[in-house]
DNA sequence: TTTGCTTTTGAACGCTTGTTCATTAAATTG
DNA sequence: CAATTTAATGAACAAGCGTTCAAAAGCAAA
């Protein structure tokens, strides 16, 4: 057997890529084969190289895009309030990151797997990222709207509360995703209130 | 060669643990190999199994350890008020894992990496880590000082936002962690004050 | 100094790893 | 229908994996 029936590029390259997010975020980047990935897309390993030059790529790809989108669809309404934008900051975070729990499970377990060259670009994403946040506590800050002695630490928190969603959120759970924006917009507004 | 001058079970076995811990902790569990370990040990592969039937046991000890560790040390002032054990539990919480950045990093990391046995036994014990800062919450919803309405969110919330510190705290950088322990309780105050 | 115990070596086991490539067959183009 | 391009196979590669074990050598007790 060679090319087998139905085969295409435009269909084998997306399942490629779900499969590597799926299997990557289950069981770990060093602990998944390429074997493993073509089995779950229906082909024999040789078939990926079509795909990705090499596994480390597979990996970097996935979290870049993953990484990309965020900082895409992260909002920016310079017109709104501070308090309003901060407002807007959680429940866009916590809505982005439930709907993508593999790939958010990725993007901060799998940092380690990354070559030296793929990590700065990525950091580098996380930190635009960052960087968002903390220019609306600055905002506030000037404005007197918010009190906090030191940005970038409160930026860092309320980011890691934030994430720390994915560890315990389940579509269908006891808690609509609502709710949960509601109770995490109470906490950080009180935190960072004057 | 087989036995070598000055070789002891009490000296290796120490050894061997502290080089998995390291090693894990820096390339993840199953990117590090037992030859990795034996190396950073100094001794050959074989001579592992002397102190570990398997490489899996060698990564649960660990992470026992750390737990039972953390449970043991946890504060439990029963005699003070609720916000007096919350702010206990806070500085407790940010300097007991500031002090094993290792140990904290394989806790959260490698969980998928255990046996289905070996993770019910840690996830129990990171169960009752957060009951106890649980029963903290509720008491002060109970006496009136806190306003939570989810106290297992709250809990869920604050140990993220807390452990987050180990992500980028480093001795000797731009704060101490007396100020990082006082900038975090001003957060967890505020989030939970009525 | 001899005996028995403890600790390590080093080779070996079968298996898996990421990756390459000649070959083959399906799909597409003219 | 014929020629070309695309996509997959499956075998092979050298290297590494966790683990086992007989043999050897240092150590401790008698």
């Amino acid at each position: 057997m060679a090319r087998t029936t139905g085969s295409h590029s435009g269909i084998t390259g997306p399942r490629v890529r779900a499969a590597a997010l799926r299997l990557f975020a289950r069981g770990g980047y060093a602990a998944v084969s390429m074997r493993a990935i073509a089995a779950e897309v229906g082909v024999q390993a040789g078939a990926l190289y079509n795909y990705t030059p090499d596994k480390q790529s597979l990996l970097f790809d996935l979290m870049q895009a993953h990484m990309t989108d965020l900082l895409a669809e992260t909002p920016s309404n310079a017109d709104r309030s501070a308090v309003q934008q901060l407002q807007d900051f959680v429940a866009f975070h916590i809505r982005f990151h439930a709907d993508r729990p593999d790939e958010v499970f990725i993007a901060y377990m799998e940092l380690r797997n990354l070559n030296e060259e793929n990590f700065a670009v990525i950091e580098r994403l996380r930190r635009d990222y960052e960087d968002r946040l903390e220019a609306i506590l600055r905002t506030g800050v000037a404005s007197g709207d918010f009190a906090v002695a030191d940005t970038k630490i409160v930026t860092l928190a309320i980011i890691a509360m934030l994430t720390g969603v994915n560890t315990w959120y389940r579509a269908g759970g006891r808690l609509s995703l609502d709710e949960v924006v509601a109770q995490y917009w109470d906490m950080v507004r009180k935190a960072v209130t004057a």
